[in-house]
DNA sequence: TAAAAGTTTGCATACGTATTCATTGTTTAG
DNA sequence: CTAAACAATGAATACGTATGCAAACTTTTA
């Protein structure tokens, strides 16, 4: 008894009750077709005599018969599969994220892979896995990425594109939101509106994202006279919001206006603030950013610089399936402006014209 | 110029930079060895001597050579993909079930073939594309799912475990929390403690999930003379249990004790509350069925049955995986405990012994 | 020391589909 | 009415890896 028999044998009493598995020599002999006939019918490749589609299609029908896309994969070079690296997804901005990139890809054809990491993980490993796999792109998202790792993923010709991340002198595809200028309008509204102790909570120190608000934020502060900004590191979740917050409040001057890198840090600072007796937002103005859903629970009612998901996906995807088709083209750095969503977390001056 | 010339030209200029993708027998060529022996130095499965062993690894090393796992796939019959269908994942029970998956899944060298849905969709038309990528396994996780749906999938003979869903009737393999004692725990600790007026905020009507919360909660109040419960139907959203929790409170003789079928329905329930002036848990005990994170916020405190997440995605895994290999084996349906996780949004007496 | 057992490797082929090329039959043009 | 274009199909082969089998050696056993 041969290893594949042995094997079959284990696998196989199923085997023996359904029938072996369906094949498109299988569907051929069945329909008195070539196995190429069949091909070009679930192809729609090539010319078939309409007579012919109709009784193949039957037989298929009857057998159950189900193209496989491996196999196919491996003839056509393309399996249709994007891999999508993602960490974090428990961070509320990323499930709507992934859903999203799901849908989007699924609407035009394309499987998702998804490839979680944590945030230190090392990206490397994974993006091994997703290079086997002949992925036809990738989408890497919330990934700690060293310019080594971008680099070294160039030089698989894997179209890849960063969503939401840059790496400094690297020439890689990439979408964000304009994390800068979000930073800015907030510094400009938080000043038009007299407040006067100003503070931020930092997200992931490594993370583009944050980085990015930060100098928009401090620089746009800093070009209107105001300097000394409070600053207390947060990691981008609810319970470093908290703490960060209550380390603020303690201070013999505290802020009246805390910015906070993402929204989740921000409901922190709310619930830290209200725990000490600090009213929101006579006493203390938050202002988060992505805009999750839960910024609008009353709860919270945050406000926050919106990031417009659906139009970075759309962005993303686009750019992929383009780097996809012309692998050669210059690299886009495409950059999404963000929007100052007003609910009551902030006293904010009501904006004129 | 053939089409296979012409495509080659379009995608191509990449290549005859890069020079051709790297194969094994490009590497056997290079090493001085036969393909055979490559692919045994890459699938370990054969002994093959030490010293070609480090001269193929070198060789690979240096020409940039990945096994292609799409030709394994195919040659193997055995993908390493395992399909997770999923809807719903922005509701926050389920990015921590996804990662969790993705992480122990990639931990026992699977990868992963995401597929979202939303919920109203025919899970049947994705269940074909995941079928069509030879998955060797299926999750299905918070699936609409009708008993057609399942019957028809179990034909095509690949193992699947349904993730906290049943359905009546069809014998699948599937892991759910222990809903129904969940419900009863709730009943008994909102009794025992001199609640009033009972309500319950239902889920999705098709979820059995909810079905089953329902039944657990009202029979056991039944049970001990209980009746009469106020029923709001909610669909497992923030706004549901919002909108509600409201309609709850303004009747003649509002509750004391909400139970609602699950956290986020709660944290809508208790922003109604308090927007309608209604302490919490003065007036109105609120308690919830998951505890994710956000449970734990201070703006909440929320009291639920904690759904053993990690537990459960274990026993979901085993159970696939020990069904691709036996898979005329009997299935199991797994039932694990919850447990009645108690703060601050609930007055409860507390337990004795 | 000869035979048996074991090790290492290569050849050939299978996995299931797509596609080129050749063949046969059919329609159109001149 | 013949040549040319076209439509429909099949045979053969490629995609990249895994593996059964046999061959060539090496080691162990008796």
């Amino acid at each position: 008894m041969t290893r594949k028999t042995i094997s079959r044998a284990l696998y196989g009493s199923s085997d023996s009750k359904n029938g072996l598995r369906v094949t498109s020599v299988n569907v051929a002999r069945q329909a008195g077709v070539s196995q190429s006939t069949v091909s070009r019918v679930f192809s729609a490749s090539d010319t078939v005599a309409e007579e012919t589609v109709q009784r193949v299609r039957k037989v298929a029908q009857q057998l159950g018969y189900k193209p496989n896309a491996i196999a196919r994969s491996l003839s056509n070079r393309r399996t249709d599969m994007i891999g999508i690296l993602i960490s974090e997804i428990t961070s509320p901005f990323y499930p709507y994220v992934l859903e999203k990139f799901s849908q989007r890809l699924h609407a035009l054809g394309k499987r998702v892979l998804l490839f979680t990491t944590s945030p230190q993980e090392d990206a490397d490993n994974v993006l091994q896995h997703a290079l086997q796999y002949q992925v036809d792109g990738l989408i890497l998202a919330n990934i700690t990425l060293t310019s080594a790792v971008v680099r070294e993923s160039l030089k698989y010709k894997t179209p890849l594109v960063l969503f939401n991340r840059y790496v400094k002198g690297v020439q890689t595809r990439s979408v964000t939101c304009d994390n800068v200028s979000g930073g800015r309008v907030v510094a400009d509204a938080l000043l038009d509106s007299g407040h006067k102790g100003l503070a931020y909570i930092a997200g992931r120190p490594e993370a583009s994202t944050h980085v990015d608000r930060e100098a928009g934020f401090i620089n746009r502060l800093a070009e209107r006279g105001y300097t000394g900004v409070l600053r207390e590191q947060g990691y981008y979740t609810y319970e470093s919001g908290y703490e960060a917050c209550r380390r603020l409040l303690k201070l013999a001057s505290p802020p009246d206006a805390i910015f906070c890198a993402n929204d989740i840090t921000a409901m922190g600072a709310i619930d830290a603030a209200r725990d000490l007796g600090v009213k929101i937002p006579e006493q203390l103005s938050v202002i988060g950013f992505d805009d999750i859903p839960a910024a609008t629970w009353s709860a919270y009612s945050l406000t926050t610089v919106r990031q417009p998901v659906n139009q970075m996906i759309e962005a993303c995807v686009s750019l992929l399936l383009e780097s996809i088709e012309w692998p050669n083209a210059k690299p886009i750095a495409q950059v999404i402006p963000g929007e100052l969503i007003r609910r009551g977390s902030a006293r904010l001056a009501t904006t004129l014209g």
